[in-house]
DNA sequence: TTTGGCACTCTATTAAAGAGAGTGCTAAAA
DNA sequence: TTTTAGCACTCTCTTTAATAGAGTGCCAAA
């Protein structure tokens, strides 16, 4: 375990190192901090550290650099949250109140939230398909065999997708069986829905015509899991960090913020632990996004997880500052959901 | 005017421009072009363009570089385009046939395929919300007063919006109103119902009774035209030009593009003029796009256009293949769109 | 165990020198 | 009159060398 002035000096770094984002010296502690122990002690305490591997030395006769170990135990054990002070909860709850009603206003400005008030980029993902709650159901038939469904969930979330089914179907039969579905399966989520489906469909294939069967078809295709939808704001926010000012780390970072995926796939694990994290380094992905940090919370209704707000920016991010941000940012998100059920 | 030669050389002194990015030097353009003039003379020539006001010289002792001047009379009267190639032809066609039903992934492919095949910022305008012809119309009552609009253009186009009633509106009297308008006004552009829907309600103020005033006043929200749709994908690609490696010149370009008003406005240009279009430098904005170009096409249905696509780039682009490409992609978007009519 | 002192290492900055690319001008050639 | 070769001149970019500075590690004294 870590001495009580080891863990003084591992802090120190840290945040001197947050704000500088240079190698930091033994001195440049001792004055900063006004440690009662001299810069030499603290260099045997450095060199411990860094023996330890919380510290990187990037040539001999230079400071220290926190490795991603390091930031690990800094954030487990050391940090300090510096909560967001009154005005800033209030200007966040209002912003987000304006359009309450407007579900995808909502996460996009929370996105920019996120994004402004911690200097980072901002990133929301929405609520999954498969748990939002049936509201409403509509056809519309776009031409022969091309039919444009609407899906409308709880909360105003609405779907589309054009469908091109098998055979010609007419508008009256979409609406009968638009009908049939609203008032069997409302209230109910869309995964809910989509096998209940799957179910009907198999308890009793003689039991349905040939229209039926078709319609059958088609549902199964509207209500087809949609990929993750993410809002990520303030992308430009990391050319202000010198760290990425190399323009091939940009473009990689870049084009990895542009395809969704790697970030969908990082912040599954948030809404499958339904807790707050932090991720550092090569915890986030292998490749691209391996000199980067990342604070994630979810947001909830009850006790079931909608999705989760996430800032994204260089490993030496203020964590003491942007959790708080992330984690009342989410939980207002959460209050303002509940309220729409 | 110019002389024959000096087109040659201004030609040429482009066109290399346009590969290395470098100012170019007299003796260079003699070598590449084989030109049976010599370099003095060449010089000579280069000299008369800088007084002209096409050329620019970074310092005394180094080649010419073209001035936004020298760009747009290249463009205007030297470029010789290139055709695409049969190949690539073939391949745009295909991509964009592949999801021919869905108008949102249309335009987004299309978006890419200007941005890979170009190796630039690929842009696409949505059709404007006015111009859509209304296909269908629904309303979702949320909460007490709080409304889900949906709107479905033809070509599958959706627009939702939530709209908060001033009173209690119930589903029947939403639902009531909804045939009515599906009856009266589908097969109208958008700006024409709502342009009937203002006339409506000044013709005879008196005949309606309560609810229908409150619906009809509900309607003009959701009418309301859009902002403009715009997709832009590849802006990564610019990070490929040394001229944008500053991290300055850098984030204020990438601020435009994510705040995409800018763009909007200027291709607003090619909608009304209805033809393709090349902008650069200060044509384009007068603050962050200034060093770059823009190519743009309008597409149509028939006599009227429904939006614009572009490419926009470092001004240095190969404006003779990219100029074909865009207006080729216009072309095929407006096939398809109209076959989906 | 802590601390001051000091030699040592590595980087970053500055200055100087030189190579290279390209021009403009002049005088000769066409 | 136009074109061209020749050449001095200018400016940038690269290389090299020198120097200042920050910081360490280690040793010996406190």
């Amino acid at each position: 375990m870590l001495s009580e002035r080891a863990k003084q000096v591992l802090s120190a770094v840290v945040q001197m190192y947050i704000t500088t984002g240079e190698p930091v010296g033994s001195r440049a502690v001792w004055k900063q901090y006004k440690f009662s122990i001299s810069p030499a002690t603290i260099r045997n305490i450095m060199a411990d550290l860094e023996e330890m591997g919380l510290f990187y030395q990037p040539h001999t006769s230079a400071g220290r650099v926190p490795t991603e170990l390091g930031w690990r135990i800094y954030i487990d054990a050391l940090l300090e949250k510096r909560p967001l002070s009154q005005k800033f909860r209030k200007q966040i709850r209002q912003s987000l109140k304006e359009d309450k009603d407007n579900i995808e206003k909502i996460l996009k400005e929370s996105s920019k939230i996120l994004s402004s008030y911690s200097q980072h980029a901002g990133i929301v993902v929405a609520p999954k398909f498969s748990t939002i709650i049936l509201k409403h159901i509509e056809f519309v038939r776009l031409r022969k065999n091309s039919i444009l469904t609407i899906i409308v969930g709880n909360r105003g979330m609405v779907y589309h997708r054009v469908i091109s089914a098998p055979t010609v179907i007419s508008q009256q039969d979409l609406t009968r069986f638009a009908n049939y579905l609203n008032t069997s399966f409302s209230g109910l989520t869309l995964g809910e829905v989509r096998q209940r489906l799957i179910e009907e469909m198999k308890k009793d294939k003689a039991r349905f015509d040939t229209i039926w069967n078709k319609v059958f078809q088609l549902s199964q295709h509207m209500f087809w899991p949609e990929k993750e939808q993410i809002y990520i704001e303030g992308t430009v926010n990391i050319l202000n960090y010198p760290e990425f000012s190399d323009v091939e780390t940009l473009k990689s970072l870049l084009v990895a913020f542009e395809e969704k995926s790697i970030i969908a796939r990082l912040l599954e694990r948030t809404v499958r632990d339904a807790k707050p994290q932090v991720f550092v380094g090569s915890e986030i992905a292998q490749e691209e996004l391996r000199e980067c940090g990342v604070v994630a919370s979810p947001y909830m209704s009850g006790d079931s997880v909608l999705g989760t707000v996430a800032v994204i920016g260089p490993m030496r991010m203020n964590y003491a500052t942007v959790i708080p941000l992330v984690e009342y940012t989410a939980q207002v998100l959460s209050e303002i959901l509940a309220k729409n059920e």
